[in-house]
DNA sequence: GCCAACGTTGGC
DNA sequence: GCCAACGTTGGC
């Protein structure tokens, strides 16, 4: 089983909004880079967890946690020429982007800011924290896991 | 295949 | 709104 961070801008889509979603699940699409597109198609699997982080927020951090309960398929918004996501280089037979389904476990009663993240000298490693990380999925290792959702309490 | 120009991300 | 970092594009 594997831990991973996911980054998104509540104002379009934060923890509030899956919240609301039926059976608190959603596909998490949007994703338009190799990197992460090759991490959601190849290495997340059904049971894996991940923090739901808010970016561009004030202050920005983790809001809560999620389970992968769908594992990859093709991103429906690369098909729709109405969607800012659209790829008109993507095709039903060659689709080139991809989503898995989470579903909302928990929104921390305690909302952990970047700072605090960085304060803490177990995280020093973490991808997110590492100067000029744009990746908006990034591993997380059992030990960072277990760290933040003690700080989460 | 190089690399300059350009666009995007995301913290501040 | 600024800007550093970095991915992508396209001319050559």
């Amino acid at each position: 089983m594997n831990y991973w961070l996911m980054k998104s801008e509540p104002e379009t889509f934060g923890i509030e909004h899956l919240a609301k979603c039926p059976k608190q699940t959603h596909y998490w699409d949007g994703v338009r880079n190799y990197q992460a597109r090759n991490m959601i198609r190849d290495d997340m699997k059904v049971g894996d967890m991940a923090f739901f982080y808010h970016s561009n927020a004030t202050p920005p951090g983790i809001a809560g946690i999620m389970r992968i309960t769908r594992a990859a398929y093709p991103d429906p918004t690369q098909f729709d020429s109405h969607s800012k996501y659209y790829d008109p280089k993507a095709t039903e037979d060659n689709p080139r982007w991809f989503v898995v389904d989470v579903t909302l476990v928990e929104k921390f009663k305690h909302y952990i800011p970047l700072e605090e993240l960085r304060a803490e000298p177990g995280l020093s490693g973490m991808q997110l924290l590492r100067r000029g990380n744009r990746l908006s999925i990034t591993p997380v290792t059992e030990e960072q896991w277990d760290i933040i959702m003690g700080m989460a309490k």
